[in-house]
DNA sequence: CAAGTTACCTGACGGC
DNA sequence: TGCCGTCAGGTAACTT
């Protein structure tokens, strides 16, 4: 489901809940997710504490505990957190709640189950870095991430471009569809051999994952089938989408009808016209 | 080693 | 109505 927009929109919707509340009870469904959900370990770590801290890196929701433990979710691609009152009834696929002195609960909820739950004991972001985190690149809004650094990064390669973007050891949080919309107000064509790009194209590349991305938050991210935030509001970017799903449609630029074309697995949405560099 | 493919899992949808 | 194939916002483990 999500990809950094809907993560940031989450989280933003989170943070006025949990933080500084006490956590008295948490219990999982048992079944398995990307991992096995530690559910001893949550129950020893978090009950009788407080989220102090609610902060993302890459597509993880992180909460960062007053006993500097850190619960890491992962949405994967279906996965929801929401608030219910505690006499609420679970609905399906619900496998992790935590329950508040006093207040809703909050409940994760995964049909696919490709999500993940982990928890860090007494660790630090320091940490994580060299340990979860070490594969992945920078954010799309920090200071490092621009075309010199994806036209460095490029050399030497000589895969599609917009495989590339999506590789979290390049850069982290751009999914499918933001790809396929970045690509577009690029003008660069999804199946660009990135040691072709210059530096140039990738400095408006990386210009517009971040444009893009922001617009998206603005916009409470992109709502396809089941998106929520975590005050239950879809969002409204898919009504900005500019290619991703509109195979056939004619371009907002130039009429020409859009084509699709599967790469690396994922549905590839691009105008032969208006994006057009060599592959 | 880089690039491409498959697996993980459930549910919605379209064709027959 | 139902069965079957295909597809879906992600990622890691495979294979080539």
């Amino acid at each position: 489901m999500p990809e950094l927009p809907e993560v940031e929109v989450i989280r933003l919707g989170l943070l006025p809940y949990v933080l500084n509340r006490e956590i008295v009870s948490v219990s999982c469904s048992g079944k398995r997710l990307r991992n096995e959900i530690p559910y001893q370990l949550l129950k020893e770590r978090l009950v009788d504490s407080t989220f102090i801290k609610l902060s993302r890196r890459a597509k993880y929701l992180l909460f960062h505990t007053d006993r500097d433990d850190i619960l890491i979710i992962h949405l994967g691609m279906t996965g929801q957190l929401g608030f219910f009152e505690p006499n609420e009834p679970l609905k399906k696929h619900d496998h992790m709640t935590i329950g508040f002195r006093s207040d809703k609960e909050l409940r994760f909820n995964d049909t696919r189950r490709f999500g993940s739950i982990l928890i860090y004991s007494e660790t630090s972001m320091e940490n994580l870095e060299n340990s979860l985190f070490s594969h992945c690149g920078p954010e799309p809004f920090s200071p490092e991430f621009d075309g010199k650094y994806l036209h460095a990064r490029a050399r030497n390669k000589q895969q599609p471009v917009k495989n590339f973007i999506m590789d979290n050891r390049i850069v982290v949080g751009v999914g499918n569809i933001y790809a396929n919309e970045s690509l577009f107000a690029a003008g660069i064509h999804p199946l660009t051999r990135v040691n072709k790009i210059t530096l140039a194209d990738f400095t408006k590349l990386a210009t517009k994952i971040q444009e893009i991305l922001l617009w998206a938050i603005d916009c409470g991210g992109s709502t396809i089938s089941d998106f929520l935030s975590a005050s239950g509001n879809s969002g409204y970017f898919q009504a900005n989408f500019k290619v991703y799903g509109k195979n056939g449609e004619p371009c907002v630029q130039c009429g020409t009808h859009l084509e699709k074309v599967v790469i690396g697995g994922r549905a590839s949405f691009f105008c032969s016209k208006c994006q057009n560099s060599k592959c």
